[in-house]
DNA sequence: AAACGGCGGAACGCAACCGTTACGTCGTAG
DNA sequence: CTACGACGTAACGGTTGCGTTCCGCCGTTT
């Protein structure tokens, strides 16, 4: 039998390394030495250093997040908003999605992965805050939730994990207000 | 006198075996093989990985993009979309890109000038665009230019770069409608 | 008490790169 | 015609990582 605490102290070390150096430089002789394991102990369990990060990585990716449900379009906007940009602002996050994303370019195994693990929640969450809206009527019927999607994480992920500017205190005001007008107008 | 044919060779070769390994793998060797030239003429132009990447990559990047002025900002919007697009669709861009962003989170001296190369031209073209649209009437005076910028190449670059969906026929018209409502409402 | 199995540690042969050096070739400037 | 300098090739010693193997230790199971 695996000791759990052995896998619970290469899953950590294997995320640390991860958004320290980055998929391309990461080795599995770095993450034994990190998680203070031997080398033997990791081929125990994973025979790859893409199989092993592929397993702990969309471990971590597929805990569902809960969908919100404030009552109004502006109300659920304004959480999830707050809900994507305080993930998007740790490090963890920042560093390795878009290091798993760019090396996804150049791995289909990587990119199958990550897109399901990412598209599963993306359309969910679009899907169910879109039909919310146009349900109470806030949002015309023929609003489009893949344009809407784009509208909301595309700026907040462009700000925060590409051009990595702080998100101001107005701005998420200013957004939600930019956002809902955007989309009264995709219809 | 360094040759400039050998000098072209390199510069093509690390732009292809950056797309193809990333920066974290690229090696010395690899780009000297591909460019078929000897590592000798490498290192008497550049005298590290980072400096020759930086140095190749940045006069690419500053290469001036000419900006749109099509006499609407309806026109100069879809204009702008469509050449961010048609640049985001290349491998070399879309590949090379979120791969040097990636790093850059790691390495502070490739953050500093993607940054540069990256905002300067960002708010250039955010504040002509914006400013036209001002001085027409077609946006109220309040509009934040720090805002539309990430409106505008937020929704493309996640859309092509990170979720890699393809833009369909509609989907400019719609975003360019979308970001138009967007914008005047952030005023 | 004995057997089992996961563990860390150490070493294996192999491969890739690093950054540097020495050498011989070849085109061009003087 | 000569001298220079950029070139490719090859080799250097050193480092890092791969994936594998063998060992001895130790806690659990039986």
């Amino acid at each position: 039998m695996l000791r759990g605490d052995i896998t619970v102290a290469i899953r950590n070390a294997v995320m640390t390394e991860l958004a320290e150096v980055g998929y391309g430089r990461l080795s599995i002789e770095a993450v034994a030495r990190r998680a203070g394991v031997g080398k033997t102990a990791i081929y125990r369990r994973w025979s790859n250093k893409l199989e092993m990060v592929m397993e702990i990585v969309s471990e971590i990716a597929e805990r569902k997040v809960p969908l919100p449900d404030t009552g109004s379009f502006a109300g659920d906007l304004q959480l999830l908003l707050l809900i994507v940009s305080t993930a998007l602002r740790h490090r963890m996050a920042s560093q390795i999605i878009p290091d798993l994303m760019a090396e996804a370019a150049r791995n289909p195994q990587i990119a199958e992965t990550l897109q399901r693990a990412l598209r599963t929640h993306q359309t969910a969450v679009g899907e169910k805050l879109i039909g919310q809206a146009i349900t109470r009527g806030e949002l015309p019927r023929g609003t489009d939730p893949d344009v809407a999607v784009d509208m909301i994480l595309g700026p907040l992920y462009w700000r925060l994990a590409v051009a990595r500017q702080p998100i101001e205190e107005d701005y998420l005001e200013k957004f939600t207000a930019a956002v809902t007008a955007a989309l009264r107008a995709t219809a």
